[in-house]
DNA sequence: ACCTGAACACCGTTCAAGT
DNA sequence: ACCTGAACACCGTTCAAGT
């Protein structure tokens, strides 16, 4: 009866959404994203199958919430790490791109599901709008850099996308976290410094 | 009765493997990888619901078969470009990068299965091998650059690897083939001479 | 408002059996 | 060898109904 009832868990559960979203996230990471079941995830959070639905219309709308997450904790990961003073410029990216690294390593399949739901045709604003906060603070920085002269001049956006898309791709290229054996951190200030001075010697 | 038996679809099919697969591709790339249903695929090719289990040990077997055969294709056709002559360097760089991206827009959710598959912890090995010999184009190409003094000195795959990191993520962070409203075949060129000449200013 | 239970139309996988 | 049909234990989603 309502005596059973507690103020953690009360009638109308009070927190289903972010107690699904939690649930859905330990699940993803746990057994992957095929294997993920709202009928499950209702069973742990202890509600009837049904109830998703008041929140999520369907499967697809759980998953971009939980896409969105990531994409707005990503971006709190990374706004801090560039906030960070550090002596020189260099420093200073590489700590944003280990940052960017460290969180993907964190949720490797939250990563996958956020890269999916963001390509996906259809995807809703909101989360279109979580990711490109998340991706603006590579640019931030590189205007900083050309404001001290680090940086060539030209466009932050296309010029970040240089470091940006390095360090997304060398996510993707890996397995395991690790690229023929060496830990992605370890490789981390290698890609900064190429993606600084270039492949091409300096004459 | 075995009167009507034909040659391209005899009893025992011949081809179920390969017609399973061109299938799931059709539907992958239509439908998402989500909506891919074994039974739904046993009915187009016209077989039984558990015929694909004489091919395929589960669902996940023929994804990785799938995954599999798109790092043989991007293979041949990094190899394919790298050898393509062109009078400098630079531009060689630029033909590999420009198929690469390619392969990835034309295929595009055959692209991210390819991914999650590489990722998968248990993956089986020739699935990794056929991803290997995919991204052992641009290590070669590199090599290349080094004896015509294009490169600097060092570990080919380590330098590869910006490159290759680079473009992996100019696909991963766009949408529909697009950054900012800019296809990326229109980006590629710049992502290549900033990974040779670098962001920092050339005093 | 929020949650439930029954019902519907699907799945993937297994297994004994057919040609 | 290769394929089938029935059966099992699940799904996601819908809908009328309860508090």
């Amino acid at each position: 009866m309502s005596m059973l009832q507690t103020n953690s868990r009360p009638y109308h559960h009070g927190n289903l959404r972010q107690a699904l979203l939690q649930a859905a996230e330990t699940a993803l990471e746990a057994r992957g994203a095929t294997m993920l079941s709202l009928r499950e995830l209702s069973r742990e959070v202890g509600v009837s199958h049904t109830s998703p639905r008041r929140h999520f219309a369907d499967k697809q709308a759980l998953l971009d919430a939980l896409a969105q997450s990531g994409f707005q904790r990503l971006d709190a990961a990374l706004a801090a790490a560039a906030k960070a003073r550090a002596r020189n410029f260099s420093v200073r990216l590489t700590n944003l791109a280990q940052a960017y690294i460290e969180f993907a390593l964190k949720h490797p399949a939250l990563w996958v599901l956020m890269l999916e739901a963001k390509h996906r045709p259809g995807a809703p604003r909101e989360l279109l709008d979580a990711s490109d906060a998340a991706f603006s603070n590579a640019p931030a920085l590189i205007r900083t850099g050309q404001a001290e002269g680090e940086i060539v001049p030209g466009d932050p956006a296309r010029l970040s996308l240089t470091l940006g898309a390095a360090l997304q791709g060398l996510v993707s290229i890996s397995t395991e976290g690790k690229f023929k054996g060496v830990p992605l951190e370890a490789l981390v200030p290698g890609i900064v410094k190429h993606v600084l001075l270039g492949l091409r010697p300096r004459s």
